[in-house]
RNA sequence: GUCCCCAUCGUCUAGGGGUUUAGGACACUGGCCUUUCACGCCGGCAACAGGGGUUCAAAUCCCCUUGGGGACGCCA
């Protein structure tokens, strides 16, 4: 048997955008476990839209998620080219081919005269089909406008009462009749063919078997395979993946959030972890597993498992799922990866890391489990960097004008001041000392530690932090809390 | 409006006629661990949209209603 061939195929009018991220890695999985071939195209007929820069960035955002081709742009392959704007001559040949074989025509109604059938059919509250004015135009009347160098668009001839068929992979046999469909336009009259047209010239000049999509394609897939009739192809497999909705249940958009795979990137999400999510949102393998490495995907994954319904992006399980792959990340690998959310938020820069060869290493150590994005090293983080202290609003009003603090604060700079060596049990011994001598609960009395040298009411282990910052930095946070504290009474 | 698709906890899902007092995960929540914040561990809350069939038996099959989504472009 053949091997298996999909493709993922975005149009660059912008970012690549999570519900197309995991149609993509939807294919890609397939072609992995099938030893198929997974064909990126780039879907750039509508000239007024597509950009050099969406392209760039689709791109970027499949490499980053991990995504790699087979065949397409930067690539090659043998089914070139991989951008719709460079296929134009097959699209030529194709549209003859059906203008000679009478399945396609020529039609010269305009713009304002098909508007206003659009109108008239709402005001009746019919349904807009095209009447096929130009279906059978004389054969005079034909060439005479062609010589007049009238603007025309063609039509596909549509096939007449014809129940169209077909079985999709997801969602089941689904029937259309031909009735529903009109002689839509393949070509605009500017020459270039418009969407339905050319995916399925490029599809089946591909040799692509399944076509893995949205489902928002649903509709345009008994047009499709009447183009697949009419150019004499097979149809290939369809399988229509469900949508991604928002949190109150309409498509997904910007308004509920990061709709970007770069934006996941740059709010420190792993793409590891990303794949992961998407692949879980909207498939189920067992009833226990939520965690899937890559290849583990790639073993388990089956299109025909998955849901038939769309699916709520779920934010915070994305989260909890991120948290755990940095977990599961080497000390090494997890300091490299937050390096570069550090260097954006302006708390270190390469010198630094330069001269402080282990000191991230041990901030990393330090913070441990608590990251869910790569970016929240920064908050867990930054009181290492900076010089003072910035005390958060709500650490103010619920540690220091909750008790008086202020003898705690003396006594415990007062005695931390003698610990000769300050190592890690040093520390604990002495503040355990100080905290039973202190009229404080010891929760309140560790959370205004925190609050000196934080100022924050979350941070790491606390004797830890305070063996990296070293005894000068705790001493003058201490005294500066105190300050901070009396102030404000 | 027309056509198409869909329907299990708040969310993602398992379950595909009897094994189900419907399983897991996130979220929420109670507790344990911890001298502190988290992690972790143990427990709790919480669903078969409604109505008709079919069947000895239906979350599971069929029909209707309702609700949601999508498509109706010289966009993709």
């Amino acid at each position: 048997m053949e091997k298996i061939r999909v493709r993922f195929a975005p149009s660059p009018t912008g970012h690549l955008h999570i519900g197309g991220a995991r149609t993509a890695l939807y294919n890609w999985l397939i072609a992995r476990q099938k030893k198929g071939r997974f064909i990126l195209r780039i879907e750039d007929t509508d000239v007024e839209r597509s950009t050099e820069e969406s392209i760039r960035a689709i791109l970027e955002g499949m490499k980053w998620f991990g995504l790699d081709w087979d065949e397409g742009p930067e690539k090659g392959g043998d089914h070139g080219p991989y951008l719709q704007s460079q296929r134009k001559e097959l699209y030529a040949e194709a549209i003859n081919k059906l203008l000679d074989e009478k399945k396609a025509y020529q039609c010269f109604c305009t713009p304002s005269e098909l508007d206003a059938k659009k109108e008239k059919a709402r005001t009746n509250k019919g349904q807009y089909a095209y009447d096929g004015t130009c279906r059978d135009l004389p054969k005079e009347k034909l060439t005479s406008s062609l010589e007049d160098g009238k603007p025309y668009v063609i039509r596909l001839k549509k096939r007449e009462d014809k129940e169209i068929v077909f079985k999709d992979l997801i969602k089941g046999e689904i029937r259309i009749h031909s009735d529903t469909i009109d002689d839509f336009i393949i070509r605009r009259s500017d020459g270039n063919v418009v969407y339905n047209f050319a995916v399925v010239c490029d599809d089946a000049l591909m040799k692509i078997d399944h076509v893995i999509r949205g489902d928002d394609h649903i509709s345009n897939t008994p047009k499709q395979i009447l183009l697949y009739e009419a150019l004499g192809y097979d149809t290939p497999f369809f399988a229509h993946v469900p949508m991604i909705l928002g949190e109150d249940k309409t498509r997904l958009s910007k308004r509920h959030g990061a709709t970007s795979i770069s934006q996941y990137r740059d709010d420190g999400f792993l793409p590891e972890a990303l794949r992961n999510y998407l692949a879980r949102l909207g498939w189920g393998y067992d009833d226990s597993q939520e965690i899937f490495s890559t290849d583990d995907l790639i073993k388990k994954f089956s299109i025909e498992k998955v849901s038939k319904n769309p699916a709520v992006f779920n934010y915070k399980k994305l989260e909890w799922l991120n948290g755990v792959y940095i977990q599961n990340l080497s000390l090494e690998a997890r300091t490299e990866a937050v390096i570069p959310y550090l260097k954006e938020a302006g708390l270190i820069d390469d010198k630094f890391i330069r001269d402080n060869p282990d000191l991230l290493k041990e901030i990393v150590a330090v913070v441990g489990d608590r990251m869910k994005t790569l970016k929240d090293i920064v908050p867990y983080s930054d009181y290492f960097f900076m010089e003072k202290v910035q005390f958060d609003e709500d650490v103010k009003e619920k540690i220091f004008q909750k008790a008086d603090l202020a003898d705690a604060y003396q006594l415990i700079a007062k005695e931390l001041e003698k610990v000769k060596t300050w190592d890690k049990e040093n520390i604990e011994k002495e503040l355990q000392a100080i905290s039973d001598e202190v009229p404080i609960k010891r929760k309140d009395f560790f959370q205004a530690i925190r609050a000196a040298l934080t100022g924050r009411l979350f941070s790491p282990d606390l004797t830890g932090m305070m063996v990296i910052m070293g005894k000068e930095k705790v001493l003058t946070r201490i005294t500066n809390a105190l300050n901070a504290c009396t102030k404000d009474k």
